[in-house]
DNA sequence: AAGCTTTGACCTATA
DNA sequence: TTATAGGTCAAAGCT
């Protein structure tokens, strides 16, 4: 159980990337906020393609979790595993232990381009001190929707750890704004518009520190998950995200 | 022309 | 109360 990977937690869970797509969204309860924290294998992130495949979505409806009185902000975090010193440990401690819940997974779980589906702005960017990477941050560009997502890449443009705050009032777009984007976040805009598994820890909740939305949260996922989950994993497209699925189902076992 | 990123300045929360 | 760090704003430029 220390020595949990991410793999092993998707087992432990039932959890088939593959095979199982409706149970994932509803049957993924990682063990992060007890029992040993999570040690993904991430000693080294892989040099291929990042791949957003990590259904984000699943993670906060972990009764596990909404069990907690604490289930207050809204925060996920991706994280790839710096050099030495053990993040995810830290953070777990320090925040899925507590008021705030925050779930790592490795970054190449995630795209380089943070692609969940949604279309996001880039409204600031900034260097902070606890991370020696260059946080940049993200407002979703859907009309009214607060969810926004920090995302911190080290210079060689790996993401080394992706926070997500606040909820999408809203199911995933079908399609982006920019099919012809030019950046690197439009770029991916354009693989979104394939229906790409959605990473969507927010179509759960919205942000809010009030228990009260807890009621929200159920509502808001079951629904979509209903209405919209179903069909958009319908239509995944898994060219790259599958090879990866594949390297850590491999990896666990 | 719209929408995006960049980036320095400003605001706010916390110790 | 103040210093610091993190987060956001908004103008300018780019695609």
């Amino acid at each position: 159980m220390s020595s949990t990977s991410f793999t092993d937690l998707l087992a432990s869970s039932g959890v088939d990337f593959h095979e199982e797509d409706e149970d994932f969204l509803g049957g993924f309860y990682p063990e992060i906020t007890g029992l040993g924290l999570p040690k993904f294998k991430t000693a080294q992130p892989p040099p291929l393609p990042i791949s957003q495949s990590f259904a984000f979505s699943d993670l906060p409806d972990s009764p596990l979790l909404l069990s907690s009185s604490h289930a207050l902000q809204e925060t996920y975090v991706v994280q790839d595993l710096p050099k030495k010193k053990d993040p995810v440990s830290r953070e777990f401690s320090a925040h899925s232990l507590g008021s705030d819940r925050q779930v790592k997974v490795p970054s190449y779980m995630v795209s380089r381009n943070s692609n969940d589906g949604y279309g996001w702005r880039k409204y600031g960017q900034k260097q902070v001190k606890k991370s020696e990477n260059p946080r940049s941050y993200f407002k979703c560009t859907y009309p009214n929707c607060v969810s926004k997502k920090i995302v911190e890449t080290a210079s060689d443009g790996q993401i080394t750890e992706i926070i997500y705050k606040g909820g999408h009032n809203h199911p995933k777009p079908e399609f982006t704004k920019r099919p012809s984007g030019s950046t690197s976040i439009s770029s991916s805009s354009s693989s979104l518009a394939h229906g790409r598994r959605m990473f969507n820890p927010s179509s759960v909740v919205s942000e809010t520190h009030d228990h009260s939305e807890n009621s929200s949260i159920s509502f808001d996922y079951s629904d979509l998950e209903r209405k919209g989950f179903k069909s958009e994993y319908g239509e995944i497209d898994e060219e790259e995200e599958q090879p990866v699925i594949q390297r850590l189902k491999r990896e666990g076992e």
